[in-house]
Parts: C-alpha cells; sequence; structure tokens
DNA sequence: CCCGGAAGAG
DNA sequence: CTCTTCCGGG
C-alpha cells in the first residue's frame, strides 16, 4: 500500500512543536492538520498537493472525523472544520486556494521565521512541493545546508538530504490522535529550550518556547543539547549565509537578517568567501546597522532603509479587542515546571540527539553558547560565533528594536506564535516598520533557487503523477502582477510619522497600500483584505517567472520515514480513527475539480 | 462550496 | 485565545 515514496516525506518538524497554545495547550487544527499531511496513512483524506504549502483534503468528512476526534467533537463536521480554517485566513496560517474545492494553502513563513528563524525556508524553484521545509537544525546531525555553492545554486532537482530525513523520522513520532494534549508534540527538542527556560524567563510560560530570541539560540542550543553537537564556525557562517540568502529570496522580512547583523548575504553567485577570515560572522559586534547585507538587490544593506518593501498587513478585520494585557500575566498555576508530558511516553523515541557529534568534533570553539542554563534570565546566550565575534549582545539589541515592531506588528494583525512580548523601549518609537510582511503569501516560489534547501520530499501524490494541476487559476493573489507598487512608501515614512504611534502608523501604511494596490492591482480580492498585496514586493526580484518552476515533479523519494504512528491513545474516541485511518469508510468521490 | 459574523465554551 | 456552533449570504 502506499509507495514507498510518499511515505517519508518530511514535514515541517518546527511546524509542529512549539505551538504553544496561549491559553489552552491545546492541539490547534493546523497543527493536526499538519499531522495529517505528515503520515502516509492519511493521505488518502489529505495530502500536500500543488504549490508549496499547499495541501488539499480529499476526504472532507474524513478529515472532520478525525478532528472530531482528537477534540472529541463527535458532531464535528466538515462544515465546522472549515470554518475553524477560515479563521486562520486572518490569522494567516492558512490561505484558501480559490478555485480549487478543499485546497488551503500553509503560510509557513509565519510560523517558520517566527519559531525558527533558522530555518531555510528553501524551497527550490523545481520543486513545487507542498511539504514545507524543514529546519536544518532539527537533524540530528544538524547540517548545515548545501555549502557548496553548486548545490545552493542548482535548482535542485531533488536536494532531499538524509539528514533531514532521519530529521523527519524521528519528529515523526507522535501520534495523531490524542485528546490528551497536542503538545506532546514537542519532545526533544522542546526540553531543551524548555529545560532553559525553566521556569524563569518571565512569565515565559509556555510561551517562552517560542520567544524569539530564544528561538535563535533555541535551535542552536537545542541540538547541542541533545547531543553535544558542536558547530563550526565555518559551518555555522556557511549556513547563516544560506538561511539569509534563502530568506532573501523569500522577501521575507528583513527581521531575519537583523536576527543576523553579521551576516553576510551571500552574492546570487557564490556565497562562498575566503575562507581565510570570516568576514560576515566574524566582526560582528554588533552594530546595528553596519553590517553589509550585500544583496544583489540593491538596498538591502540596511534594514532600516528598507531595501525591502513591506507591505503591511491588512487590518485584523475581524475583531481583536484588547490583546496587550497579556505581557506580563502568566499565570500559570503549575508554573510550567511540571511536565506537561500527557503521553509523552508514546513511544519510547529514542534520544533525539544522541547520535551524531562527530559532526561537531572539531568546531566547537565556542561557537554556540552554551546553552548553559542560567542564561535564561536577562541575558541570553544568543548564538555566539566564534569567540572573536561578538555578537551576543547586539543581537540584542537589533532583535530588540524589531521585535519590538514585530511585537506590535504581529500583536496588532497576527496574533500567532510570537505572542512573546519582550520589554518593550521606550525608544523603540524610532523603528521603522519596516519589517514584517514576510507572511504573505510567502508561498510563492521564489525565482530563484533558494541557496539553501533542506530538503522536502514532496507530496506523495505528486510523486506518482506529475503536478499537472498546475495549471489553475493560479491564486490572484500570489503573483500580482508587476506591481512595483509597493516600494512607493518607503517604510520609513519620514514626515513626522515618528511620533505616531505604531499602530496609526501601521494603519495608515496600510491603507495606503490598499490604494496603491487597488490602483494597481484591484483585482484581488473582493473585500479590502485582499491578500495584503504581498506580491508586489516580491516582483520586483522575481520578476516573472515564478510560476513556470513547472517542471518539478519530483519523484517522491523514499525516505526512511518510520511510519509508526503512535496514535494509541488512550482512549476511546481515538478508537474510533485509529480504527481505520486510511480505511476508506466512505466513497472516495473524485473531487478534483 | 465557501465566506465570515455572532455567540459561546473551555 | 482558539475553536465550535449556527447561520445567512454568495
Amino acid at each position: 500500500m502506499k509507495t514507498p515514496g510518499e511515505t517519508g516525506f518530511a514535514f515541517p518538524d518546527w511546524a509542529y512543536k512549539p505551538e504553544s497554545s496561549p491559553g489552552s495547550r491545546q492541539i490547534q487544527l493546523w497543527h493536526f492538520i499538519l499531522e495529517l499531511l505528515r503520515k502516509e496513512e492519511y493521505h488518502d483524506v489529505i495530502a500536500w498537493q500543488g504549490d508549496y504549502g499547499e495541501f488539499v483534503i480529499k476526504d472532507p468528512d474524513e478529515v472532520a472525523r478525525l478532528w472530531g476526534a482528537r477534540k472529541c467533537k463527535p458532531q464535528m463536521n466538515y462544515d465546522k472544520l472549515s470554518r475553524a480554517l477560515r479563521y486562520y485566513y486572518n490569522k494567516r496560517i492558512l490561505h484558501k486556494t480559490k478555485g480549487k474545492r478543499f485546497t488551503y494553502k500553509f503560510n509557513f513563513n509565519k510560523l517558520v521565521l517566527v519559531n525558527y528563524p533558522f530555518i531555510d525556508m528553501g524551497v527550490s524553484s523545481g520543486v513545487p512541493q507542498s511539504a514545507p521545509p524543514v529546519p536544518s537544525g532539527a537533524g540530528t546531525h544538524f547540517r548545515f545546508p548545501p555549502s557548496t555553492p553548486s548545490d545552493v545554486l542548482s535548482p535542485s532537482e531533488d536536494l532531499r538530504s538524509p539528514v533531514f530525513s532521519a530529521a523527519a523520522g524521528r519528529m515523526a513520532r507522535n501520534s495523531i490522535s490524542d485528546c490528551s494534549d497536542g503538545t506532546s508534540v514537542n519532545s526533544e527538542m522542546e526540553e531543551g529550550a524548555a529545560d532553559e527556560r525553566g521556569g524563569d524567563r518571565g512569565g515565559g510560560g509556555f510561551r517562552g518556547l517560542l520567544h524569539p530570541r530564544l528561538s535563535h539560540d533555541s535551535l542552536f542550543r537545542i541540538p547541542m543539547l541533545g547531543s553535544h553537537f558542536s558547530f563550526n564556525p565555518e559551518e555555522m557562517k556557511r549556513y547563516l549565509q544560506a538561511h539569509t540568502q534563502s530568506v532573501y529570496n523569500y522577501h521575507l522580512s528583513p527581521r531575519a537578517f537583523l536576527h543576523y547583523p553579521n551576516i553576510i548575504i551571500p552574492q546570487p553567485q557564490r556565497p562562498d568567501k575566503g575562507p581565510a577570515h570570516h568576514p560576515a560572522l566574524s566582526h560582528g559586534h554588533g552594530h546595528a546597522h553596519p553590517h553589509p547585507l550585500h544583496s544583489p538587490l540593491h538596498a538591502a544593506d540596511d534594514p532600516h532603509l528598507s531595501p525591502f518593501k513591506f507591505k503591511l498587513q491588512p487590518p485584523p478585520l475581524g475583531r481583536k479587542q484588547q490583546r496587550e494585557g497579556q505581557t506580563q500575566g502568566r499565570p500559570g498555576p503549575s508554573s510550567a515546571g511540571s511536565a506537561p508530558s500527557t503521553c509523552s511516553s508514546t513511544s519510547g523515541l529514542r534520544s533525539p540527539f544522541s547520535f551524531g557529534s562527530d559532526l561537531g568534533s572539531a568546531g566547537v570553539s565556542g561557537l554556540v553558547s552554551n546553552c548553559s542554563s542560567h542564561n535564561s534570565a536577562g541575558s541570553l546566550p544568543k548564538i555566539k560565533v566564534e569567540p572573536i565575534s561578538d555578537i551576543e549582545s547586539e543581537e540584542e539589541v537589533e532583535v530588540t528594536d524589531i521585535s519590538e515592531d514585530e511585537a506590535e506588528l504581529e500583536d496588532e494583525f497576527e496574533p500567532f506564535p510570537l505572542h512573546h512580548r519582550r520589554e518593550r523601549r521606550p525608544n523603540g518609537v524610532q523603528l521603522q516598520p519596516a519589517d514584517d510582511d514576510l507572511d504573505e503569501d510567502v508561498f510563492k516560489t521564489p525565482a530563484a533557487p533558494p541557496p539553501a534547501l533542506p530538503l522536502f520530499l514532496g507530496p506523495p501524490a505528486e510523486a506518482r503523477r506529475p503536478p499537472v494541476l498546475k495549471s489553475e487559476p493560479a491564486e490572484p493573489g500570489d503573483a500580482p502582477p508587476g506591481a512595483s507598487t509597493a516600494a512607493g512608501p518607503a517604510p520609513a515614512t519620514p514626515g513626522g510619522t515618528k511620533c505616531i504611534p505604531l499602530k496609526l502608523r501601521f494603519k495608515r501604511r496600510w491603507s495606503e497600500d490598499q490604494r496603491m494596490e487597488a490602483s494597481a492591482d484591484e483585482s484581488d480580492d473582493k473585500k479590502v483584505r485582499a491578500d495584503e498585496g504581498e506580491g508586489e514586493g516580491v516582483a520586483e526580484t522575481n520578476g516573472e517567472r515564478e510560476e513556470s518552476r513547472a517542471p518539478a515533479p519530483p519523484p517522491a523519494p523514499p525516505p526512511p520515514a518510520q511510519r509508526r504512528s503512535g496514535t494509541s491513545c488512550s482512549s476511546s474516541a481515538v478508537a474510533e480513527e485509529g480504527a481505520g485511518p486510511n480505511k476508506e469508510r466512505r466513497t472516495p468521490k473524485t473531487w478534483l475539480n
């Protein structure tokens, strides 16, 4: 049953883990969807298909049933489930692929960047896969993305790396059902992180895991914690660069760059640079801006300059009432200390990272600050790259800045993962709202092959059959026409906006954008929400062909995925689904449009 | 089918 | 807050 190829499939680990739900740690729908998506048992019901991040619910009823089982809501049905999915639109976790029934698209960028800034969003151009990228850090060996230029540049047929698979496999152990909690998902990595935050992280509670600030180092330290992995400065550098480029290619928010002030964006042609010195990483020291982000594009140099055009996200239309309150309130009765692990034991997960230590063998060099436990409180270890540098603090600075922005923005518009609110700095105002945006549709594949690709395996179905459907009407939203418009209002927004509260500023910008968008291209949405004009920003870079990456039907590679599903949840609720995940209880209709 | 508002549960 | 339920409207 099932082709080997499809089984494996890599998925976004990051996606799975820390979803930390704010209020309740119940599993979240998107999370659940992701889970289903990664298991071949459910490929008959739901699977990646089409563009990056796109998936189709082949059997809505079944999915609903599963979801209902998971949530113990027997009354669940697709209608309701879809409503829930619709709520994700505003959060931008998900989008609807117009024109295709039961087809939605994940917005991983948001997740990724927020949670794991280091993840490469590699989507190789050639890979239409919908399967999302995976954090390289997750790999057992934590291998860096292809460092060779060639690799990087290559369009890549399929670059899945073994490592990746391993990672995927490792991650895969969670069961889909399990009423107890969705949290169970987090496991190894979290632990590392969790461990640290152990309690302090003011108020961090669960949420702490996601804290952006932490996230960086979390990623790094995690592997280290678990596996004693060490980094090699060079590798690190490469990795970072790759990531950066990746981000760049994707037009992700500069936010990402800011996180790594010392990184130089690799030139389009060759990222590599004299090994002798690490120009990029080495002298970090802060400086907030000085670091050169050489971008082919021109202005990327200084984030503040706003090389990117950012589009603001549309206001949350819906409702958002008070959101600020949470800042410190972390009531957590249990204070997080107790182990939330409910089903944790599920399977014996082998120690996640125990293996490879070899990789780092040499490197170490205090690259990463140790994850020592105590750092948590005020100082974060950050990634210290090389002794030489001293990124340490500066990062914070930068980050702080942006984060603040981000925070504001996010808060305002996006509730997602980053709830974290760091202490806000008084002077924050000066920051440009610039970043943020990346969300957008994000999914469009970058015109050029991104540098590093993590590898993702293709959608199962695709494997057997080429993604012909590509012809789809193409969402208008995705690839807007030229749209240079966005650039127009530079983020700077000079004129005295400074004093204006961020919110207002954003709003203003938003309106502007809207207007522009409208004029430029209005077809988009009937409603104002128009996909926030995402596309525009990109236009410049990728110009046209993004869609054309047609030829990409990579055969699904047969990764080792271990299919075991620990689905056993203790109880009954699960039984149902467990019974026949893939067993068709209903006739599969041909939903294909 | 898909979209969102409204109310409400946990 | 996230999601569940209902529901009127395209």
